[in-house]
DNA sequence: CTGAAAGCGCTTACAG
DNA sequence: CTGAAAGCGCTTACAG
């Protein structure tokens, strides 16, 4: 089946290229006839209009493109398939691009966004490379080009600079809900597993970290660098793997009067909760757990896992909002958005007093 | 930041458009001195050839799309990403496209096959709607379209009609295999839990399914039928909460003398877990239970779950290998490949004699 | 090795 | 409401 051209269509149809056109495009200037009679023809030959001589001619798509880099998660997916649901509503096709870890380099992702010709971009995950001056200079090329784009992700390229529109989950006061949920329940000597290493400052383990520390403070509990318990997987940190390895390696060491932990996230928390059972402690009986996620592998883990819940439609619908209204007013002032999770008490903390 | 055209950099270098289009890709028709002066000038100004105005003029791109439907599960996303590890090494770029449930129809993947002027296309997961006319149709039209494809998915768009090339996990000797480890291990009552609808009859469930009951006739086991668990969430059945709603819903009117369950898949295994532990029955000292897929979570469960591990790198290498052949000789035979997944020894299962 | 020219399949003022 | 024409930014014979 060859494919077929608009000046096809409009031999058959026995109009000018530029009726169909028009016709196929849902233009008030046809005679609502002619265009029934194209579409027809259209749909009875099979005729596609060959999208990139289209984009070749307009100015801006009604596609929006959601940018990916490194892993594709459970959240990740998650949340895109909120925003494509937003993006359908207002008219928007919703395009997703994945950019490996390796090609996470500005000119790769310069390329993509300048390429589509977007009504916007969202940038969903983390971006650039792990190296700080890269990720600057990404942002900072991203910024002058003259397209609408948010970041749905941690804020670490957003929040510096302000650059960028960025929506996100508040990791940090999330982590401080979580470690205060602890503290509450009689903990003091609590543990973080999975932290990173030291030049990835903004990441969300690092908020997450953060959170941690405060919530220490507020209690007046003394922070204790024993308790951090760095990722052995340093390149898959929110991993089942580096919750369980890490744990595994620290553990052996570790000051034996720690009474809960905080994994760094859910899937963590799953291996931290095996590498625990294999050293002959249970959650919560000998030792208390917490994630962070919310995800489904928590709630239905045994025992259900104390987690605090990504508001991931929220989040979402809010990055499609700002982009959207963005796209409408391109003057339209930065805007960063930390949303808010919630705590989902499971069965994996216990009360010590 | 303003889009840099071909003209302008031609003026710029003082050369020809058609020069600049030479240097560019790369042809061997320009002199080494005029290429490297074009090229360093494009970066230097950032020149970004336009896509659109490519693809217009070339028949067909050293691009290969991944078209994705439903749920992009983490199976799916791993399956991805080494499918482009292994274009790469081909010198081809890897797209992906996402559709979802109900944008499933014909039209949408005809479209998507036919605009882009891939030098490829993998379909990954389930396609069509769960309508079978509805999937034989699309079947036959994409089978029309010139462009060399290949699923990598289930082979219920495959196996019938043998219209394509088809890879998938060998999901019924798998699932003997799962069962023939239970039978061994001394268990005759043996429930299998996630069945789909009647309607879906070449899902991977059904095969599964399939492969469960072979399991019991060669061991002249009698199939039962209140041993097969419907599962309670019809569009979702490969979930975490399919597994749990499904055997809670069960396990009040299940036969007594159930021994072990067999989980459509790993994630279902877990929620199954869940059902099992609020009823008070323990894995594996009052029912063993296995799953599907060899996943992490399975892995890192307590206990660790006993499955099939599914062979992704293989599927996914082997994918590629019989795209690029069909894209080298379009004219090459279909080709149908069923790879046997690994059985995973856990401690979900128990010898009872 | 280089340039001038045609043309890929569309959209959109412009004229009627 | 419709058509003829220009042109989006490239690639590729063709001629030199």
């Amino acid at each position: 089946m060859a494919e077929m051209t608009i000046r096809e269509l409009a031999d058959i149809c026995g109009v000018a290229v530029s009726t169909v056109s028009r016709a196929m495009n849902d233009r008030s200037d046809v005679s609502p006839e002619t265009r029934e009679r194209v579409r027809a023809a259209a749909r009875r030959y099979g005729y596609i209009p060959n999208a990139s001589a289209r984009r070749l001619k307009i100015s801006t798509t009604q596609t929006i493109s959601v940018i990916v880099q490194g892993e594709l998660g459970q959240l990740v997916i998650e949340v895109l398939s909120h925003l494509e649901e937003a993006f359908a509503e207002s008219g928007y096709d919703t395009t997703l691009q994945h950019v490996s870890e390796e090609h996470a380099h500005a000119g790769t992702v310069e390329r993509l966004v300048r390429e589509g010709k977007y009504g916007g971009v969202v940038f969903l995950g983390r971006y650039g490379s792990s190296d700080r001056d890269l990720s600057a200079q990404l942002i900072r090329r991203l910024a002058e080009i003259d397209v609408p784009m948010v970041f749905c992700t941690t804020p670490d390229y957003s929040g510096a600079d302000s650059l960028h529109s960025s929506i996100s989950v508040d990791d940090q006061s999330g982590a401080f809900e979580l470690v205060s949920h602890l503290i509450e329940a009689g903990h003091r000597r609590i543990a973080f597993v999975g932290a990173g290493s030291e030049r990835d400052r903004e990441h969300a383990w690092a908020l997450r970290l953060a959170g941690y520390r405060s919530a220490l403070a507020a209690a007046s509990i003394p922070f204790d660098e024993r308790l951090v318990v760095p990722s052995a997987e340093e390149h898959h940190i929110y991993s089942i793997v580096n919750g369980y390895e890490s744990t595994k390696r620290w553990l052996p060491d570790a000051p034996t009067d720690v009474t809960a932990l905080m994994a760094v996230c859910d899937a963590a928390a799953l291996g931290t909760a095996r590498a625990l059972s294999e050293a002959g402690k249970r959650v919560p009986e000998d030792c208390s757990l917490v994630g962070f996620d919310g995800m489904d592998l928590a709630k239905y883990y045994v025992p259900r896992i104390t987690t605090l819940a990504q508001p991931l439609s929220e989040i979402a619908q809010s990055a499609a909002r700002v982009l959207l209204a963005t796209m409408r007013n391109p003057s339209r002032a930065i805007e960063q958005v930390w949303i808010r999770g919630r705590l989902l008490e499971g069965e994996s903390v216990r009360r010590i007093d």
